[in-house]
RNA sequence: GGCGGGGUAGCUCAGUAGGUCAGAGCAGUGGAAUCAUAAUCCACGUGUCGGGGGUUCGAAUCCCUCCCCCGCUACCA
């Protein structure tokens, strides 16, 4: 058990929001806790994460705020970074995608690939919005679907119907992002040949969960995606957001972020080996065989850390350079939902980590989601349970049983650490509890039971209760004080070993239990022993865990009901600048005719002010077409213009319908200037 | 439609080489104690392990089928 010397990563978070609890639960919590106890452990580790900053939705947040993307990764690099500062990960370094090392390390990578000859360039026809001056991502191209007939269906494949094509069969196809019809255009792109690293693949994983055992969802993701077969994928894209394809031939492209995301782990370290003064250390973990490499994840990122990362790093090793090594286990967690449902910026539901510590610790909400992690299934953060488990559990079960000794021993022996005099059975028996705990608590966490391991350590704290209280040291200072120091003296060697054990999970608290004890924290296998000395001085105790009040988590609770309340009865809230959008103005009809082949709809001309406009309108059947000229109404002066049976609509007059299903043009006094805007 | 996950005590969750596997914590009920943040400790669960069928001496655990929930198939742990 000499010095392990690991590479630890979590997931780079990408840098186009907020992260919330979920992302906690996901990999970064899990992984803390695991970089923690390994440095207790006395292993040689780094633990590397960084903002990952480039790809479309970033340039799609950009347009949308008129702004360029590197003001949005800024904002959200800083953003994110501060919350992870503060929720204590300990990180090594957070990088950044967007820095020079990073593009360096890309560009390597892809030309290592091309001057090998590994890389495959096709053609192909693409969207292209002319309007944007760029070529669209499947996702943001829609039109009707060939097949059904599905109007909201993707460029290459209908959510409707479930029906695959080519692009170029897709109907009436629009751009999202401009709303114009986009036009294919040829574009060459590299693709990497993932399906015929497949066999090599699927052997790296059955090997690596051999020998050390991987998660059973990690294993059903990955045999999912070998069912399938891989195949190659494009590294490269048309786009100018990103990092720019490195030969001469590839003008306006970018590598394809998740070819240069995953080696965002490589330039962090490179970066962290630079600050260090080493600019070679990084190799020392990446590039050296004895590495343990372990990177935490969430289920999404599956794919990319078990088979297209690994699948990079083997072409890079069959190459003539230094050799990776590839992860040993990939830890990835399922997801985290809030209160019932699946955290979701967009409607409003769940807490982004940076408010969530303007309101609480770190602690109390590290250790409510290390206590009930997703690392089997889906589960759900309550707050209810978070106040449940900060009172009953931090509180009541440690952070009492610390304060009950403490203030003991304070007052009964001056603070300082009393003798162990005889040994009894009981005593005995806490002794070698405490003294096994370590081991066990390790042997959870080293298997990636997180879970287990918080809760377990737990437990001594409730051991500890009834230790105290079986042994009656408020009687025993009366009757045998010798007696009575004895279990004192063991319930404070439980609290530093609790102080150990709980280092990785609530950090903070348990630097504030080590101040308490005036004692410095140890390592790992110390944990256990005779830590604290008779005639040790102590510092006055004081209260680690305050409670959380009803009226606080209450408050929390009704402003969910609240946002869920305003999402079901009032989606629409609209601004008056929203509403400003809509040119309603007064136009006079001047004709009218029916139109042969429709029930429903009339030709009418109308006059604007000086400007005479074609409106096709849906109410032949309540108005007689004489009735209606000379009348002045109400239309929306500003609406794209549409074609209604091969005729152009220039606006719409506003009805309303009636029970009968009449329809009442609104309508407006003859003084009323034509053209007027309503107001 | 496709893919994936899940349905185990009131709640949150454990539990796959099938045989103390019917569990833990919380909540609830009763009791003990009073050093302590009214905090602790002890005792107490007749749950069809979603339904049905099958394999087996024996299944929550394997196979088949059905029902329900959720996620993904848009960025995102």
């Amino acid at each position: 058990m000499s010095e392990e010397k690991i590479l630890v990563t979590a997931a780079l978070p990408y840098a186009n929001g907020p992260i919330h609890l979920g992302h906690l639960s996901g990999a970064y919590l899990p992984a803390d806790i695991y970089v923690r106890y390994k440095r207790l452990k006395g292993s040689d580790i780094v633990f590397i994460c960084g903002s990952d900053e480039h790809g479309v939705p970033i340039t799609i947040s950009a347009d949308k705020e008129g702004i360029k993307p590197k003001q949005i990764i800024d904002r959200f690099h800083k953003i994110n970074k501060e919350a992870f500062e503060k929720f204590g990960m300990s990180f090594d370094n957070y990088s950044r995608t967007s820095l020079p090392i990073h593009h360096d390390t890309g560009k390597e990578f892809f030309l290592e690939f091309y001057n090998r000859g590994i890389l495959k360039e096709k053609k192909s026809l693409q969207f292209y919005d002319e309007k944007a001056k760029m070529f669209l991502p499947d996702r943001y191209v829609e039109g009707t679907c060939p097949n059904c007939g599905f109007e909201e269906a993707r460029s290459d494949e209908c959510e409707n119907c479930g029906a695959l094509y080519q692009p170029t069969e897709l109907k009436n196809p629009k751009s999202k992002i401009t709303g114009q019809a986009p036009v294919l255009k040829e574009t060459s792109h590299w693709y990497f040949p993932l399906g015929s690293y497949q066999r090599r693949l699927e052997k790296y994983i059955i090997d690596m969960d051999e020998k050390y055992g991987w998660k059973e969802n990690v294993l059903q993701y990955c045999r999912g995606w070998f069912r399938d077969g891989l195949e190659d994928r494009a590294v490269t894209r048309d786009l100018d957001w990103g990092i720019k394809v490195p030969i001469d031939s590839a003008e306006g492209k970018v590598l394809y972020v998740w070819f240069e995301a995953v080696l965002g782990y490589i330039s962090s370290t490179k970066e962290w080996a630079k600050d260090k003064g080493d600019e070679n250390l990084w190799k020392k973990y990446w590039q050296d065989v004895e590495t343990k490499y372990v990177a935490f994840i969430g289920k999404d990122n599956v794919v990319f850390h078990c088979i297209v990362f690994p699948a990079m790093l083997m072409a890079w090793n069959d190459g003539d350079k230094d050799k990776y090594v590839l992860p040993q286990n990939v830890p990835a967690n399922e997801f985290l939902n809030f209160e019932g449902k699946k955290f979701s910026k967009s409607r409003n539901w769940g807490i982004d980590v940076i408010d969530f510590l303007k309101l609480f610790p770190a602690d109390p909400l590290r250790y409510t989601l290390a206590a009930n992690l997703p690392e089997s299934r889906d589960t759900d953060f309550y707050w209810k349970e978070f106040q449940l488990r900060n009172n009953s559990e931090l509180a009541d079960i440690l952070g009492n049983f610390i304060n009950r000794t403490l203030t003991f021993v304070q007052k009964h022996f001056d603070g300082k650490v009393p003798e162990r005099k005889k040994i009894e059975t009981i005593d005995k028996e806490m002794l070698d509890l405490i003294s096994i705990y370590p081991e066990k608590v390790s042997k959870l966490f080293e298997s990636y039971k997180i879970k287990d391991g918080v809760l377990e350590a737990m437990n001594l704290a409730r051991a500890g209760n009834k230790y105290f209280n079986d042994s009656e040291p408020w009687k025993t200072i009366k009757t045998d004080k010798e007696k009575c120091g004895t279990t004192l003296g063991i319930c404070l060697q439980a609290i530093y070993t609790l102080a150990g054990l709980m280092m990785p999970v609530i950090p903070f608290s348990a630097e504030k239990i080590f101040a308490m004890l005036n004692s410095e924290k140890t390592s790992w296998d110390e944990l256990g022993g005779e830590n604290l000395k008779p005639g040790h001085q102590l510092n006055t105790p004081e209260i680690i865990f305050p409670k959380i009040e009803d009226e606080i988590i209450e408050k929390q609770m009704e402003k969910l009901v609240r946002s869920d309340d305003l999402k079901k009865e009032e989606p629409e809230l609209i601004s008056i600048n929203d509403f400003s959008r809509v040119q309603l103005r007064v136009a006079e009809i001047i004709s009218a005719e029916r139109l042969e082949k429709s029930q429903k709809l009339l030709k009418l001309k109308v006059k604007l002010e000086d400007e005479e406009r074609q409106v096709i309108a849906g109410i032949a059947k309540s108005y007689n077409p004489e009735n209606l000229v000379n009348k002045k109404v109400v239309m929306v002066a500003n609406l794209k213009p549409a074609k209604l049976m091969g005729l152009e609509s220039q606006g719409m007059i506003l009805a309303v319908e009636n029970e009968k299903g009449e329809l009442n043009v609104l309508s407006v006094d003859s003084s009323v200037k034509n053209g007027t805007r309503v107001k």
